[in-house]
DNA sequence: AGTCATATATGACTGTGGTCATATTTAATA
DNA sequence: TATTAAATATGACCACAGTCATATATGACT
């Protein structure tokens, strides 16, 4: 059924294949270029279709929406920040400090383009609602942190894990949203520090 | 200039302002009816103008965006949720009770119709972003009981009140929005007050 | 009542995202 | 090479939000 022998790795790529991603590629490259001289609302799909030199309808064989396109970019750079994450998470520091470190390598990589986080995190929203962004990555991540910190007693025995991972995601992307769409340019990273600490402490006395 | 005599207190209000009046509640009936039966997305402006027998132009004199119309309805509603929580004020309680019976209120206000609310804050954030929602109400009059507080000794002294009410209303909205995403129909009141109370005392041990 | 400026109503029209029946290209099989 | 099935490409087409030039209704003023 299946042609088994292979010489290199890419002798069995198809002209079909090839032409497949070269394709993809070649919207990528447009999209980008447009998205980034005019916006993504500006930007058409037939504009990128034209440019492209392919048919318009080629396009949504490719990419279900026009969404759907920008969120492939915002894949793109999510796999840059998880391999950052992860060195931090070899370091020797102590769990509150990997904790507030990992949220403060993500806001960093948040502020080197703020208008496309925008787009992303609105969009994400849309397509997932706020759920799967929490399930994803982030959330898996603090609960195993917050874990740790309960058997080197960083972290309060008796808490419910996943409400306070929740809290700190939550402080996190209210953080993230209200600089997003802030005029003044405070550094937001300083700024979930300094809130992280204060949720491991608490505001009462 | 102006027209000063009046007996009663209508009699002023002139053909053309009844008319304005008449169809704005018309456009209001017709299109809250609809939104209920098939939902906002496939409720279309053109449905909406014709079952209320007026042109597609006047739909877009009254209301500039079809979203704008939601926003009204949502106002309402808020309006609503205001009273209650002025009543919640004047009780005799703990600042950091007050804190926590107010969103548990508002919570409870949104958990009546969760479809409807999540349609809310999605158009309130695409329209007016996140920094809006957070300066009116909510994050104004938790500065305020932070501050009182504070006199009270129920809050710790040197905290930035601001950040403070951030990682509140943070963690109220980004509870909202989890719950909103949610398949599984916990209660959302329960969960916020747990969380609040996290907050005050901290997870750090 | 008649005149006129202005507020309001209207629907043909436009721009855009997305669909779908049909055409074309590719590759497996004879 | 010839035939055929399946993958892929395509642009005419559709639905819907929103615009705008034009038509109509209203009320102030004479």
């Amino acid at each position: 059924m299946t042609t088994v022998m292979i010489d290199r790795d890419d002798v069995n790529i198809s002209l079909r294949e090839k032409k497949k991603i070269e394709t993809k590629n070649k919207i990528f490259e447009v999209a980008g270029r447009l998205f980034k001289e005019k916006g993504f609302e500006s930007t058409t799909v037939d504009e990128i279709t034209t440019k492209a030199r392919i048919g318009k309808g080629t396009f949504f064989n490719y990419f279900p929406t026009k969404e759907a396109l920008l969120m492939d970019f915002a894949k793109q750079k999510e796999e840059l920040v998880y391999d950052i994450v992860l060195k931090e998470l070899k370091t020797n520091t102590s769990v509150r400090e990997k904790i507030k470190n990992v949220l403060v390598l993500v806001a960093k990589s948040n502020e080197k383009d703020k208008e496309l986080t925008k787009l992303f995190v609105f969009e994400h929203m849309r397509r997932y609602g706020y759920d799967e962004r929490k399930s994803t990555g982030l959330n898996i991540l603090l609960c195993d942190l917050l874990e740790k910190g309960i058997g080197t007693k960083e972290v309060k025995k008796n808490i419910d894990i996943k409400k306070a991972a929740g809290n700190i995601t939550g402080v996190y992307f209210a953080s993230l949203m209200e600089w997003l769409w802030s005029q003044s340019d405070y550094s937001f990273s300083e700024d979930i520090s300094i809130k992280i600490d204060m949720i491991f402490e608490g505001i009462g006395s």
